[in-house]
DNA sequence: TGGAGTTCAGTACGTTCA
DNA sequence: TGAACGTACTGAACTCCA
């Protein structure tokens, strides 16, 4: 624990303290709750509104389709095993594979395949 | 070397597969953090039973007090700036889990389900 | 090379809201 | 009252370092 520096780390979803990267966005807990929750149903959500509502603290909880919608344009998406076989490189990260980075604890594992849900 | 032995190498604390010395014992991964998180705040864990709570891999989260109890009986330690240096050998505590008296007070929010099996 | 520390996907559960 | 939410926790996988 490097204590000392606050960096800022705000969610990219919402604004609120995120917590580190989360399906491949930096995300405070909610978020990746929600989207862990979400784009596991992936139901049609449609927003009741132009699809341009606000998303942060306090809002975010209004709207869930924009909320997803902000989700997945931060980049976060789900490694399913079956469906996509292009693990597509993370395009929404800023530099996670720079030197630097590792300061910031910016390492990136990518589990594969899904060999990562063994169980529980 | 070749060890021709298989050696078993259970973890001390849950008897789940150990995956090495952790703070001075033989544990597995699951113990080591749980330890090194649980030890650093030290906030006061108390048992709702007797302090007699079996401890092994299906029910080691059920209750964190018996849990870290039965990592210090195992001789688990942090070396902070503490004063004693001397070694202190690791195999030395032949009573694994007696309803000893812990001199920990506070409250703890324990998760009174019965019915939180491991589904696996 | 083994142990310590970090990260993060996943789980459990109390809280909040419709 | 049930579903969604969010916090705390767990543990596997990883990197760093002596």
């Amino acid at each position: 624990m490097a204590s000392g520096d606050d960096e800022p780390r705000n969610c990219m979803v919402c604004g609120d303290r995120a917590t580190g990267y989360h399906f491949h966005a930096l995300t405070c807990e909610g978020c990746k709750g929600f989207f862990r929750r979400t784009v596991s149903k992936s139901t049609g959500l449609t927003c009741p509104f132009a699809g341009s509502c606000k998303v942060n603290k306090a809002q975010r909880r209004h709207c869930p389709a924009c909320r997803l919608q902000k989700c997945l344009d931060a980049g976060m998406r789900k490694e399913t095993s079956s469906s996509s076989v292009h693990p597509l490189p993370a395009l929404a990260h800023p530099s996670p594979c720079n030197a630097s980075a590792r300061a910031l604890g910016g390492h990136q594992h990518f589990h594969g395949t899904a060999s990562h849900q063994v169980h529980q």
